[in-house]
RNA sequence: GAGCCGGUAGCUCAGUCGGUAGAGCAACGGCCUUUUAAGCCGUGGGUCCCGGGUUCGAUCCCCGGCCGGCUCACCA
């Protein structure tokens, strides 16, 4: 803790005043206050500015420019020239577009001639706040003490807003107050008049303020944040301070799963909730965790997938169910793995494969359209359009294209299989089982280049034990995966009805997992006479959350989308 | 688990071919009533990740450890 905080702090208490009150009245959040006087600026509206530079400085990519046209109005310009200097009149084209809630000029270049009237320009997008009076909390972002005024900003989740404390206004005795108490990092609360200054920038003119919970370590640096990766997985909390690009894509991740409860709410699903502590962890292909559970003396598992708990439901009566919360898989870690990690898993009783692959189309188009408002997304510097239908390909096709094999020399020439392995330079490759072979092949040569989303279709039985066997091929199971960006959005299939099928693949499984494949199935019996029971001919579908924030996000690491990824202890 | 890279002020970073360290922001003191990466003058601030070794001397070189990142392995 910083020392002259804590003197603050002391002397607060001295004068009586409680650092760390109860509550504030707030009128609004300081998104939607903005919001009210500022309007949404229409995409790619182009705007031609001539002023003088009063202030060249560089930001990551180029340089941004306060220019200050005859009227005395400034508006921000981000550009990528070089050589521009302060005090320097320039005319530029760009962009127009909101920056931080500031009306700036974005991609702008340099150009000749007059430009529009910036006042004129602002108005358009900019009201006159006219004095309405609000009440407004926040965290104090920034500070500029000028002798007899303060400016600063204080923020929360949805903006920040300048205010004015003026020497006048407040009274001797608060102003002398605030400059003797207030830190950066404090959150505040203040009362007052809302106006423009004369650049433009919607103000706060204080009448009254408030200490609401003092800070007593200095926040990460104003203009570079917080950087240090670590850190910012360690003290999210700094992270979502110090980082807008890291609130909007929490916000966004927030907003992805209410349109997804939306969209399946709205088509009749039922959100239930199945065990996270699970006797049998099955429903996927992956090492669990183990815990104990001390009164009944026997070792639970925390879920790898609900699936198997969910059809049962199917099964129960329930004819589309849902359920979206954590999976726990006990493996690496690294840029695409978290060992806890969210999933949607829904279910429709008389749907078969073909039915989900079009709902998948009209649920991610709702998401996109809802969460981004666009279909076509940039990814990694590519352009992904989500523009339906999305390319379907048997899985065999893909296969067959890539390395010329058929299916059936993949189902039943194990040795070439090897060799082909071998030749992929497949690590393990001669330990692998023959169904670890295919999915390996497969990845290695099939999965790397699928960039736009893409339907793979019909897998081999041998890699589905969970999935019906094809209609038109007793090898195939109907099964289908979203890949998007060479990620795994989505995975699903007609689910397994008969029960008797569904015995023998679990010895299957248990078969592989005799031979070495530790994260193959085990026999779930309850599982099995729950099938004996009839399940109606349903289809079933798992969604990973965090690759399509991701997607969404234009994030590579899943750290980035997962707000308390795990670290070790320090 | 393996290889490579990194850990320096609260933050972002520079630096020392081995002689115990700097900048900007933040902080502290002063000036400034429309500033906005405010500005101007001045001041303080460090277990250079931890432990050991080599050395007259280690933040720097060597060894070990901790934490992190990337790549690979594992993991649909």
């Amino acid at each position: 803790m910083e020392e002259s905080r804590l003197k603050k702090l002391e002397k607060l208490r001295e004068k009586g005043v409680n650092p760390y009150p109860y509550r504030f009245e707030i009128s609004d959040f300081i998104g939607n206050v903005r919001s009210r006087f500022e309007r949404e600026v229409p995409e790619g509206l182009k705007v031609k500015v001539r002023g003088k530079a009063k202030r060249v400085s560089r930001t990551e990519e180029g340089f941004m420019v306060r220019l200050s046209d005859e009227e005395n109005v400034e508006i921000l310009v981000f550009t990528r020239e070089e050589g521009l200097r302060q005090g320097e009149t320039y005319t530029f084209e760009g962009v127009l577009s909101r920056v931080e809630g500031k009306l700036s000029v974005v991609d702008a270049k340099l150009s000749e001639g007059d430009g529009e009237s910036i006042r004129k320009i602002k108005a358009r997008f900019d009201s006159d706040p006219e004095g309405e009076e609000v009440s407004l909390a926040g965290r104090l972002v920034s500070l500029r003490t000028m002798g007899k005024a303060i400016f600063g900003h204080i923020q929360d989740l949805t903006g920040r807003i300048q205010i004015y404390i003026r020497k006048d206004i407040v009274g001797d005795e608060n102003f002398y107050f605030f400059n003797e108490i207030f830190d950066l990092g404090d959150i505040v609360g203040v009362k007052g008049k809302l106006f423009r200054t004369q650049t433009g920038e919607l103000t706060v003119e204080v009448h009254s303020f408030e200490l609401l919970s003092k800070c007593l370590h200095p926040l990460p640096e104003k203009w570079h944040g917080l950087k240090d990766v670590e850190v910012r997985y360690r003290q999210r909390y700094l992270d979502l301070i110090a980082n807008p690009d890291s609130r909007r894509t929490f916000l966004l991740r927030s907003r992805l799963i209410s349109e997804l409860r939306r969209f399946l709410d709205e088509r009749g699903f039922v959100e239930v909730e199945t065990p996270v502590l699970q006797p049998i962890a099955s429903g996927a292909n992956a090492k669990p965790f183990i815990t104990y559970h001390n009164y009944l003396e026997m070792n639970l598992y925390l879920r790898i997938a609900p699936e198997l708990y969910l059809k049962r439901l199917i099964v129960g009566g329930f004819p589309r169910v849902y359920e979206i919360g954590k999976n726990f898989r006990n493996e690496g870690v690294d840029r695409t793995h978290n060992p806890e990690f969210t999933m949607v898993e829904f279910y429709v009783a008389y749907w078969d494969y073909r039915d989900l692959m079009e709902f998948t189309e009209e649920l991610i188009v709702h998401l996109l359209k809802k969460v981004i408002g666009k279909l076509k997304i940039n990814y990694g510097g590519k352009e992904i359009d989500f523009t339906p239908p999305f390319r379907r390909v048997k899985y065999f096709d893909l296969l067959k294209e890539k390395t010329g094999k058929d299916k059936e020399f993949f189902l039943r020439d194990l040795e070439g299989l090897r060799n082909l392995a071998k030749e992929l330079e497949i690590p393990n490759y001669e330990k692998l089982t023959h169904a670890k072979l295919i999915d390996k092949v497969f990845e290695r040569v099939a999965e790397e280049d699928l960039i736009q989303p893409t339907f793979v279709i019909d897998f081999p039985k041998l890699l589905s034990p969970l999935a019906k066997t094809h209609r038109e091929d007793p090898d195939l199971v109907e099964r289908f995966e979203l890949i998007v960006a060479t990620y795994e959005v989505a995975n699903a299939y007609t689910e397994l009805n008969d029960p008797m099928d569904q015995r023998e693949r679990f010895l299957q499984q248990l078969r592989e997992r005799e031979m070495g494949d530790e994260e193959a199935m085990e026999m779930d019996e309850d599982f099995v006479r729950a099938l004996e029971y009839g399940m109606p001919p349903t289809a079933g579908e798992g969604i990973g959350i965090d690759r399509l924030v991701m997607l969404l996000t234009d994030t590579d690491t899943i750290r980035d989308v997962i707000l308390f990824p795990h670290m070790r202890p320090q």
